[in-house]
DNA sequence: CTTCGCATGTAAGAAGTTACATGATTGT
DNA sequence: ACAATCATGTAACTTCTTACATGCGAAG
């Protein structure tokens, strides 16, 4: 339930309602790492009211008045614990493209060219989360304290890896295939037969019907 | 349903049967950017031979009889065209220790020492983690072809780029507390006053019942 | 002869997403 | 008056995990 003490901990930045906390995951700091859908915030934060771990009132000032939450003691201990809990290690990375280039080699070896796209594509998105994320800590408007930057410091170290490592990728994947690493079993080979029989009996099959 | 794609994928690498499928998300290089549990693997499978895309075979050999799964020729297509889809980006990230850092000011602001200790933590972790891929990179069992050693230099250019981090971060955290890189409405005192209200509250109430 | 690892599954439920329904306020 | 945005919620559905139920084969 890791994602209760995400609502949580937005609340603990500043007194918010559901909407607010929607908004602060979409474009906020906590929407780099974590996310939410209105269908989860607002029974959630029905739940944690129960619980007694946050409590609410409503704005009086202008505009449509709106329902405020707040953490009670019981809410700052409970987010206060879950911080004190060591953390799970991120595997597995949660990666597309990582996931299908593992299986790159087996379904697609041929066509190195959509693979060039895929990475030209996340070095740009890349490139604009660094200068997103650039702005952002000159913006004048979002507070970030010295852990907010802690974090801001780790994404643009890892960016800046993978920047590097997606050019390197690149420049391989324009020369010749590589052959295996390390293959005692002759997978690869195998792979290659297995596909084409397949593919073969079904184009056969095809052709029978027509 | 990206899950269906990963198993597709497992079993494009050589036929296997559920019980392969798990094993090879619990120690084989899939695991590193996917999981998957009996719960979802068996009727998944179920599924994709409804589908046609997988059709499945008994072992004859020796031992336990076993199914074996087998992409069709519609299966192997199926792979390749999630392949050439252009994946997506992976934000948000999701990891624990990121979103704990966030809140850390919030909730912990004095706790340096805490904080640390799950630097600490994340620092071995990945240490072990570069040390069982390069002992994988070595063992002559395990298929390794070009694409699957570009996933794994990835991972191998973000763990060192964290280690980096992680030290410097500790470093810092050593030292004296940092003031907020900004924080235009005063929100730091804010929080640190509505913190102290609701724990002093809830103190107070527990002595009343006394 | 029994225990451990291999192997296949089911059922219940948690967790989260999407789409829908509703309505107020603000700006044009 | 109209659209866009702010705002709160519900219902149905998908997805995935955990725990349970079952049984074969091999090794000690």
């Amino acid at each position: 339930m890791s994602l209760d003490h995400a609502i949580l901990g937005v609340i603990s930045l500043y007194p918010c309602s559901g909407y607010d906390i929607k908004v602060e995951f979409e474009n906020g700091g906590a929407g780099l790492v974590s996310s939410l859908s209105f269908g989860t915030i607002y029974p959630r934060l029905k739940h944690l009211e129960n619980t007694g771990l946050i409590e609410t009132y409503q704005t009086k000032t202008s505009g449509r008045p709106k329902k405020l939450y707040e953490l009670t003691g019981a809410g700052w201990q409970a987010l206060a614990d879950w911080l004190t809990q060591p953390p799970e290690y991120p595997i597995p990375i949660h990666d597309d493209l990582l996931l299908k280039i593992i299986f790159w080699g087996t379904a697609n070896p041929d066509d190195r060219e959509t693979l060039i796209e895929h990475l030209q594509l996340r070095r740009a998105e890349s490139l604009e989360l660094l200068d997103y994320i650039a702005t952002w800590v000159e913006n004048g408007v979002s507070m970030i304290d010295e852990y907010g930057m802690l974090v801001l410091s780790y994404i643009r170290a890892c960016l800046d890896a993978e920047l590097v490592w997606i050019d390197a990728t690149i420049a391989q994947l324009e020369g010749p295939p590589q052959p295996p690493i390390q293959d005692p079993q002759g997978l690869v080979e195998q792979q290659r037969v297995r596909r084409a029989a397949a593919l073969a009996k079904m184009q056969s099959e095809d052709t029978k019907q027509a």
